[in-house]
DNA sequence: AGCACGCCGACT
DNA sequence: GTCGGCGTGCTC
């Protein structure tokens, strides 16, 4: 008999291992490594991953019965199975959740629990049936009294309990007829088909030209031939039902045929190398660093070619805010069929469909966002991660892994090349690239040697004494200016310091969220005050609880009361909003870019996701509202942070023959980060901040680990996270740096206390044992439901 | 994560 | 005495 191992859909712990289970005859030929199948567990069940069969166990208990398969094929390829236990133990997660995010979010399957009654036991307990013979089980729905009864019932066989598998992952299927006649007998047949019966003629005509041919039902529609015809049909047994899957295209437009462009010297020189480490099968990381306009992407684009034309797959991703249509466009007018997209903007059911391209291997180049690095691509001969420095590549919640990392792992595991792109690189990065572990590739020309921009600063402190407005007065003198000449302009608000919340006039009094240590923000769509931490919501008070003033209104800078104050200024321009609410359509997105391509808009304002990727060539002002917004927090990538996004924002001005202007509006304006933007100057700023983060004892000189621990009690979370920095402080060399537990920004969130340990440490061969050993601590003693999370390398200390 | 077992205080 | 509250431990 056969067993299979299993890593269980339970995310503890103690659950982390696999499990052994019997394969039943029955499933014996079919079962894979790999696939997920349905077990049970305890007493109930759940969902589990096949990562490996054999003919024996060390578990020397009973075992039990696979009960279904989930899959009829892998959807785990034996090299994700691998990465997997990998990851776990790089991000110290649980296995269960890293093979979770490698399928397509519409995939994961969850089991919901029924209760099935008979008509008189679905009288006989209205409160537990409410009418239905078949209802969701709950158990925070019931009351422990109602429980009690549902087991008793359960018990005494009067009702019955299945589990549904729910997923939202489904293919499409059409309806579709088949011939089931030859040449010779439609012949016959329409000897006897009337003359007046055109549908049934036409149908046969199609049937006789194309006789192996799988029609879609929609298809002879069109052709006239309709359902009665169709019915008529079958009956005859002409034709037979079938049903084809239809694929799901989220391409909104077909685009034409694109050819290689000419390269200058750089690009060419960056080209050969990463072809070259292509043919050889070498596992190098390149950094290709080229500024804005250098031409980065017509270099990815040949060496994907590269590898594709040697027989091997590409893999590409982009930042979630770069992956707009115009660069899916350009690599499928390149690559034609074989692109696969996956991007979180997509329906579920666009994602499944775009996997399983892949999974069958009929995709060869897979455009993605962060992860679409665990595409199910096999023989892959590229990796490229476009904007390398973008911190969504980090994710922020479990498992926690850095992009970079899984890409170079699958590189190894492949035999072939990564290529980090980017303007302004991480300094891990290009501290790597000079220390030579990666290989560093640069493009330092602008294409057709494009002008830099004219960069000015405003010193929003002096301007605050004389103008209340967001907007400076440069900025509106050069916007009327623009105006006058009919040249676009773009304005950028950045996200972070966007802050929406009512105050009261009179007291100062602003509404905090009852769970959390946070100020509520307003909703005007549903007309509350909502905590984005837990989701509390409560009604907008039109007189203050503290004052009973009615003078409690609204304050904020978001997008949209830019957009307001705007059209007040310039009340004849046409304005464009573009952030997360106007691009929430799918599609709409692409139209507001079309639109103002297209010159139908003056200005253009938003987030920023307006700051990346886009090329309008008529623009020539870019303005930065609150350029240092993510220096309000000090953290030491706050800088790194500032000088990429603002680098980037003015690479986005510019052209050949009109000079951009960039105005960059701060409350620092001899912040470095904001001087060396003015100047483009990447290569000053990494050594400025390398010294910085050298004194500091910050990445990239060391490496990093951030503990956070919570419960209910703010006492116990200090006390408890004591004893861990003790432990460590006691466990690690003298070299390591234990900072902590201090509490974190916002200490309380759902009513939870949130207390952090930071770990910064150069080598530390005991570390990993450490860790592991405080989780397995943290779970068995329960520690007074203290709640530990491990994040290795995060993005910030906050 | 569930789900059951078991021990102790409160209440018929 | 017994009901039910929650802490503890297990799931192939
Ligand atoms: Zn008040
Ligand atoms: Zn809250």
């Amino acid at each position: 008999m056969q067993v299979a191992q299993i890593i269980v859909d339970v995310p503890t712990r103690q659950t982390n291992n696999p499990y052994s289970y019997l394969i039943p005859e029955s499933l014996e030929k079919q079962i894979q490594s790999g696939m997920r199948v349905q077990v049970p567990f305890g007493r109930r069940r759940v969902t589990g991953f096949v990562i490996g069969l054999s003919d024996k166990t060390s578990f020397d208990g009973k075992l039990k019965k696979i009960s279904s398969l989930v899959d009829l094929s892998p959807v785990i390829t034996p090299e994700l199975l691998k990465l997997s236990e990998w990851m776990a133990d790089k991000t110290f997660s649980f296995k269960i959740s890293c093979l979770q995010t490698m399928l397509p979010g519409g995939m994961r399957t969850k089991f919901k629990k029924k209760l099935l009654a008979t008509d008189q036991i679905r009288d006989t307990y209205p409160a537990i049936f409410h009418g239905q013979n078949e209802i969701d089980y709950d158990r925070q729905k019931f009351n422990n009294k109602t429980i009690a009864e549902i087991l008793a019932l359960r018990k005494s066989n009067q009702i019955k309990v299945h589990y549904e598998l729910s997923s939202h992952a489904k293919p499409i299927l059409s309806r579709a007829y088949k011939s089931k006649l030859n040449q010779q007998q439609i012949d016959h047949v329409l000897i006897d088909v009337q003359k007046r019966a055109v549908g049934q003629r036409r149908l046969l005509k199609m049937l006789y030209e194309q006789p192996s041919q799988t029609f879609l039902q929609s298809k002879l529609l069109h052709e006239g031939v309709g359902k009665q015809v169709l019915d008529t049909a079958v009956k005859q047994g002409w034709v037979t039902e079938t049903q084809v899957r239809r694929i799901r295209n989220p391409f909104l437009q077909p685009v034409s045929k694109s050819y290689p462009l000419d390269l200058n010297e750089d690009q060419q020189t960056a080209v050969n190398r990463i072809n070259n480490a292509i043919g050889k099968q070498t596992d190098t990381t390149f950094l290709l660093e080229g500024v804005t306009g250098s031409g980065k992407t017509e270099v990815y684009l040949q060496a994907m070619a590269h590898a594709l034309s040697i027989g091997k797959t590409a893999l590409m991703l982009v930042p979630e805010i770069t992956l707009t249509p115009q660069i899916v466009g350009r690599i499928r007018s390149r690559f034609g069929d074989q692109v696969a997209m996956l991007h979180s903007a997509m329906s579920s059911g666009e994602r499944y469909d775009e996997w399983q391209r892949i999974n069958s291997g009929q995709a060869k180049v897979v455009v993605g966002v962060r992860s679409a690095i665990f595409a199910p691509l096999e023989n892959i001969g590229l990796i490229i991660m476009d904007e390398e420095h973008d911190s969504s590549y980090k994710q922020s919640d479990t498992p926690r892994y850095q992009t970079r990392d899984v890409a170079k792992w699958r590189a190894a595991y492949n035999h072939c090349p990564v290529v980090l792109g980017s303007a302004t690189p991480s300094l891990e990065s290009r501290a790597r690239a000079m220390k030579g572990v990666y290989q560093l590739i640069m493009l330092p020309h602008r294409f057709n040697n494009h002008a830099l921009p004219h960069v000015s600063i405003v010193d929003m402190k002096d301007e605050m004494a004389h103008n209340r407005h967001i907007l400076s007065k440069r900025l509106s003198n050069l916007i009327t200016d623009r105006l006058e000449k009919h040249e676009q302009i773009i304005l950028l608000l950045n996200r972070r310091g966007y802050s929406s919340f009512i105050m009261c006039r009179d007291c100062g009094y602003v509404p905090q969220c009852p769970n959390c240590d946070i100020s509520l923000t307003m909703h005007k769509d549903t007309h509350t005050l909502n905590c984005h931490l837990c989701g509390h919501k409560e009604p907008i008070p039109t007189v203050c609880p503290k004052c009973h003033s009615k003078r409690i209104r609204h304050y904020g800078i978001g997008s949209q009361q830019l957009e307001e104050q705007v059209k007040d200024l310039f009340p004849t321009a046409r304005v464009l909003r573009m952030d997360v609410d106007t691009t929430r359509k799918k599609g709409s997105h692409e139209a507001i870019i079309n639109k103002f391509g297209a010159h139908k808009a003056d200005i253009l304002l938003g987030t920023q996701m307006i700051a990346k990727g886009l090329d309008f060539p008529e623009v020539t002002l870019v303005g930065v509202l609150n350029a240092d917004s993510a220096l309000q927090f000090p953290d030491f990538r706050s800088s790194e942070r500032t000088f990429q996004l603002l680098t980037q924002v003015s690479g986005r001005s510019g052209r050949a023959d009109k000079q951009g202007e960039v105005v960059i509006q701060t409350f620092n304006p001899d912040h470095y980060a904001i001087q060396l933007a003015k100047t483009q100057d990447y290569e000053k700023f990494y050594h400025t901040e390398m010294r910085i983060r050298h004194l500091g004892k910050y990445p990239p000189y060391y490496f990093t680990i951030k503990i956070t621990g919570s419960s209910p009690s703010e006492k116990q979370t200090a006390y408890e996270m004591h004893q861990i920095a003790g432990f460590l402080r006691r466990y690690l060399t003298n070299k390591a740096i234990v900072l902590g537990p201090t509490p974190k920004t916002i200490t309380r969130v759902n009513n939870r206390y949130f207390y952090q340990i930071i770990i910064k440490y150069r080598q530390e061969p005991k570390l990993k044992a450490a860790l592991d050993d405080v989780l397995v601590k943290s779970q068995t003693k329960q520690q007074g439901g203290l709640l530990i999370s491990i994040d290795n390398e995060p993005l910030d200390f906050m």
